[in-house]
RNA sequence: GCCACCGUAGCUCAGGGGUAGAGCACACCCUUGGUAAGGGUGAGGUCACGGGUUCAAAUCCCGUUGGUGGCUCCA
């Protein structure tokens, strides 16, 4: 006699065991045809689980047309299209053994291994799909079939699958009992699968997918086991919403900072200089440089030294910080000096012997500097230090060098050397939540100032039952609470997630979502106490005792690569006026307002805005659509009409027309006061009132 | 790092055992045009690099280098 209670708290009394079917046809008839699923006490299971006991019950269904899915029904429709494909895919393939396909984020995989000398190749994936569709017409219900998990396992030692009978054998010793599998129809008569399960209730339920794209893979992503082939593939409840699953990917293809970094000649990777090491050219320095500006005063007004210092130091310096050589495997190999390598290769000493004299520090070297805070921490103790002095804040553009494996480079947003806007803030116990609060303002001023603003904020707390973790755990619970406190300050979302916690510290990590959907971890704000104890750091407290201060390393961006990548994706390469390289494109008519074109620009470059002119003999159509391909966020186009009224007719990007015409000094000084405010007042408010705002960001491609 | 795929003009890409093609960009000429491509002419490539096979290699093979995607979320 199950009592079943709902999500709204109801409860419902059934006379014996009961179907998530009949519980969802109990409440109604929609119910009942939309279900695909239930959560029993929190597990999400099939449908059609039977349930005998007491429960919390609640039903998944798919989604009303442009209704957004719910995680669980993304999850039953995608771990049931992986199924679909790969019984599709044997249907082809007959010997093709299966692996391991579950749902993923975009969608869903599934491993295979393909028989010795046959390949997969994206020429396949209209059969697939012809296949699949086949499957999906046929309605064919997902049927569930449990074997004790002895008898499981002789079953697929009968199928002689190894890779099946290997997940089973995990399963069991993960504590499973019973083996599941799941036939696409009639069990004994259709296509199954080893699988936990849970599924859609049938094949006719996925509404839409597609094959996506092929890669190689590892068995348990062991580089040494069998390879495998992962076809990619994603589902959807319709086929609108596929569509706009695709288009967003096309949308992120547009919007790639490498291609638009191309285009927009913001930087260069070169072969010759190295992967993974950006050179910025002069239209994307300018970009770094205006943001570097932006932050450096806001750094001046929250009372910063700044300090400069160099690219490498002795290893000696990071073994004492710890980073050497606990984390060789992500640094640059250490650099010898030219007298010690000599000796040791008369004295024959060999690689792997060098490698063990660099760590025990039997040999000396230099390391390029993976990380900013050992010097700042020299300049710290380079002098005493009076409990007065503090918080003692020191920032620097500080540039390091880590060694990412090749595989792992892309673009700007994983690079071997960046640049930092580091800060390390050097305070006592009591001013650590003070500062906090500073760096997370800092933060929010960043971000409301760029307009991103779909940001989410991780507080990284310790793991209570690790013992990994140094400093006092009193000062710890004092530090998260900090921690918390100024994340909520934010404004925005947070999660706590214990164990993400650094060893020294706890920390808060900003997660910005860019355009298309994408997370990308940037800025962080972590608490220290590791380092001021490993280098024996103390200032004088009014008790006239030497104490340990306690340090905060933060950087709000993150690295300036990183940052500058998302923020070019989230632009779209349409940067705000105050950050674009090219502020203001004059376009006379013709040759004959040449003259009137070179006032102009005079008048803008004696404002200090950054101006060209297109004297090119290009008709003016042409050139405001290169103009327009540039991104340039405002266009004077210049004509006699203009030269006699002393005007300029303005073209802002984001808004294709003609906005009219302005003297010339109205134009320039609102275009001067928009780059002062940084966007806050904007020529469009200014001087066109009148026209609908707001257009100008994020619109792509367009002007 | 490992695996798959890829590297042809500045860019986007076609082609493919008998020494090279388009569009855009670039240069020059014509056009003097009021808001997203006016017309013509021309220049531009050791087909990533090194080696091999071959009468002959950009094309096939091997190596290197670089790029792209991927490298478990218990069946």
């Amino acid at each position: 006699m199950p009592t079943i209670t709902l999500p709204d708290r109801s409860t419902r009394r059934f006379d014996g065991p009961v179907t998530g079917a009949e519980i969802a046809a109990s409440i109604g008839a929609g119910l009942a045809r939309a279900a695909i699923g239930i959560r029993v006490n929190g597990v999400l299971c099939d449908l059609g689980e039977v349930i005998e006991t007491d429960a919390d019950v609640a039903i998944v269904t798919q989604p009303r047309p442009g209704q957004s899915p719910s995680d669980d029904a993304l999850y039953l429709l995608r771990h049931s299209c992986a199924h679909v494909m790969a019984e599709a895919i044997q249907r082809l393939h007959p010997d093709v053994q299966l692996v391991y396909g579950p749902p993923v984020e975009q969608g869903f995989y599934y491993d295979m291994r393909l028989p010795e000398g046959q390949t997969l190749s994206s020429d396949d994936f209209p059969k697939i799909e012809a296949e699949m569709a086949r499957i999906v017409a046929e309605d064919r219900p997902f049927t569930r079939v449990s074997l004790p998990a002895a008898a499981g396992l002789d079953r697929l030692r009968a199928d002689g699958s190894r890779y099946k009978i290997d997940n089973a054998e995990r399963a069991i010793a993960a504590g499973s009992t019973e083996l599941s599998w799941y036939a696409t129809g009639t069990p004994g008569k259709d296509w199954d699968d080893l699988c936990r399960g849970p599924h859609l209730p049938s094949t006719g339920r996925i509404g839409a997918f597609r094959v996506m794209s092929l890669a190689s893979s590892y068995w348990h992503g062991d580089a040494d086991s069998d390879r495998l082939t992962r076809v990619y593939g994603t589902a959807f409840f319709d086929a609108a919403a596929l569509d706009a699953h695709l288009e967003r990917l096309e949308e992120a293809k547009r919007r790639d900072h490498r291609v638009i970094g191309r285009q927009l000649g913001l930087f260069h990777i070169d072969e010759m200089v190295g992967q993974g090491l950006i050179l910025w050219t002069p239209a994307g320095a300018i970009v770094r440089q205006e943001l570097q500006n932006f932050i450096a005063a806001e750094l001046q007004r929250q009372g910063y030294s700044q300090v400069f210092t160099p690219h490498i130091g002795k290893l000696e310096l990071y073994r004492t910080s710890g980073h050497f050589p606990y984390y060789r495997e992500s640094q640059f190999t250490p650099i010898v000096e030219a007298d010690a390598l000599a000796m040791l290769a008369r004295e024959g000493c060999s690689c792997g012997e060098l490698s063990n004299r660099l760590a025990d520090g039997t040999v000396d070297g230099f390391l390029l500097k993976p990380m900013n805070c050992p010097h700042h921490i020299r300049i710290f103790a380079s002098r005493p230090h009076s409990y007065r002095d503090l918080p003692v804040r020191l920032a620097e553009f500080g540039t390091v060098y880590r060694w990412e494996q090749s595989g792992e480079l892309g673009g700007m947003l994983r690079v071997r050397g960046f640049t930092q806007d580091d800060a390390h803030l050097f305070c006592t116990e009591e001013q650590v939540p003070r500062e906090l609060e500073g760096c997370l303002e800092l933060v929010r001023i960043i971000l409301d100032t760029l307009h991103l603003t779909d940001i989410r904020v991780r507080v990284g707390l310790r793991d209570p039952d690790s013992s990994k973790y140094v400093g006092d755990p009193a000062e710890w619970d004092k530090a998260e609470a900090a921690c918390r406190q100024a994340a909520e300050s934010l404004g925005a979302p947070f999660t706590e997630e214990p164990g993400e916690a650094a060893f020294y510290g706890p920390k808060i990590d900003f997660v910005v979502r860019d355009a298309v959907g994408r997370e990308w971890q940037l800025g962080t704000v972590q608490v220290d106490y590791n380092l001021p104890r490993r280098f024996d750091l103390s200032y004088i407290g009014p008790d006239n005792q030497p104490h340990r201060p306690v340090m905060i390393h933060r950087a709000p961006f993150g690295s300036m690569e990183r940052f500058c990548a998302v923020l070019i994706e989230h632009f779209a390469g349409a940067f705000p006026l105050w950050l674009a390289p090219e502020q203001v494109r004059v376009l006379p008519i013709s040759d004959r307002s040449e003259a009137w074109a070179k006032h102009c620009l005079a008048a803008l470059a004696a404002a200090g805005v950054r101006a060209t002119g297109d004297f090119s003999s290009d008709r003016i159509q042409a050139r405001v659509r290169d103009a327009a391909e540039a991104r340039i966020p405002c266009l004077f186009v210049v004509g006699p009409r203009d030269e006699e009224a002393g005007t300029v007719s303005i073209r802002a990007r984001g808004i294709q027309r003609d906005l009219g015409a302005r003297p010339l000094e109205e134009a320039v000084r609102a275009i001067g006061e928009e780059i002062r405010t940084r966007g806050s007042r904007t020529l469009l408010a200014t001087c066109f009132s009148e026209v609908a705002v707001g257009a100008g960001a994020a619109a792509p491609g367009k002007a």
